[in-house]
DNA sequence: CGTGTATTGTTGACTACGCAAACAACACTG
DNA sequence: CAGTGTTGTTTGCGTAGTCAACAATACACG
């Protein structure tokens, strides 16, 4: 299928580059894609969406800030950022700690989680749509198996982290 | 179809939103990594990095600038702004037409070939480290391969574009 | 020819993020 | 209980990217 060794040699790189390589742009693809439909449709960005998602899962549909930051992979003061943008639309709502006054936790409003039911909809369908047009249902499990192993953090950071 | 039945279930996911969500954070995982590396020790973002690459790969070291936003996956705007950067440190040079003289080409200097070479060298050695820490090599291969699967371009764009 | 239409590239205004610094609240130490 | 370090959050500034509007060229067709 692949042209073994034209001019131009796609396929002369290791398969670690060939890997990051296309990482990085089924990446850009895939948000490009996906976050234009979420902005258009139900003016959230992928990450505000993602947001809104891990604070539903928790009991009380709420996290601290800096939970939710390294859940997303975003520096603190992104999500400072991010959640300005939800509170002023409603979706989400401060609250404080009582046995700690530096936490907030970032609360998910009754909208919130109404916007996220709405949004979700259509954009499971899409990363649906996506996924199942490209790869069988083993293999999807398969790449969501093997993403899950890389390493979310520096290694220089002590902590594995088992608070996931 | 999907979902609500919210306490706490990180696995109820669909294999589809799993790896989605999946492949969000590996990428910001890797590229936060991988692109502080890289703009410390020599100054490239990994978009440039990865453009420098592609022009390198050309029989004559240069490539439309239209091009070379599709193979990036950036839009023409994105290019001009970080071809301007690569310009301006000589890496990357501008190139006429002869026959068409709305396209300007984008052609690697010899500075930039030898950036490239000092950049590839660690670059490629911290993604080898990345990956492997992580996953064997047949499976890093399989990584590459489901990901070269994913659709990099919006399937309401006709053309299945051959040219890559 | 001239006149629409598509393609290539650039620019201005904006957004989303990171980094570093600042600051507030806590936690330990003596 | 003052001093020092640590953690959580916000803020100023820089950067990389988008989109919309544009200019210039190419082409197609009357």
């Amino acid at each position: 299928m692949s042209t073994q060794l034209s001019t131009k040699q796609a396929s002369r790189q290791s398969p670690h580059t060939r890997a990051f390589t296309r990482l990085l742009r089924a990446h850009a693809a895939l948000t490009g894609r996906l976050s234009a439909e979420l902005q258009e449709e139900h003016g959230l960005t992928i990450n505000a969406y993602e947001a809104l998602l891990r604070l539903s899962r928790e009991e009380d549909s709420q996290m601290k800030r800096v939970d939710l930051a390294r859940s997303l992979i975003l520096t603190p003061s992104g999500v400072t950022r991010m959640l300005d943008g939800l509170e002023g639309a409603g979706l989400v709502e401060r609250a404080e700690c009582p046995s700690d006054r530096r936490i907030v936790y970032a609360r998910l409003t009754e909208a919130g989680r109404a916007k996220l039911d709405a949004a979700g909809k259509s954009h499971v369908e899409s990363i649906r749509t996506v996924f199942e047009g490209a790869l069988s249902g083993p293999e999807i499990e398969r790449l969501a198996d093997l993403l899950e192993r890389l390493p979310l953090a520096d290694s220089d950071d002590a902590a594995c982290d088992a608070a996931d």
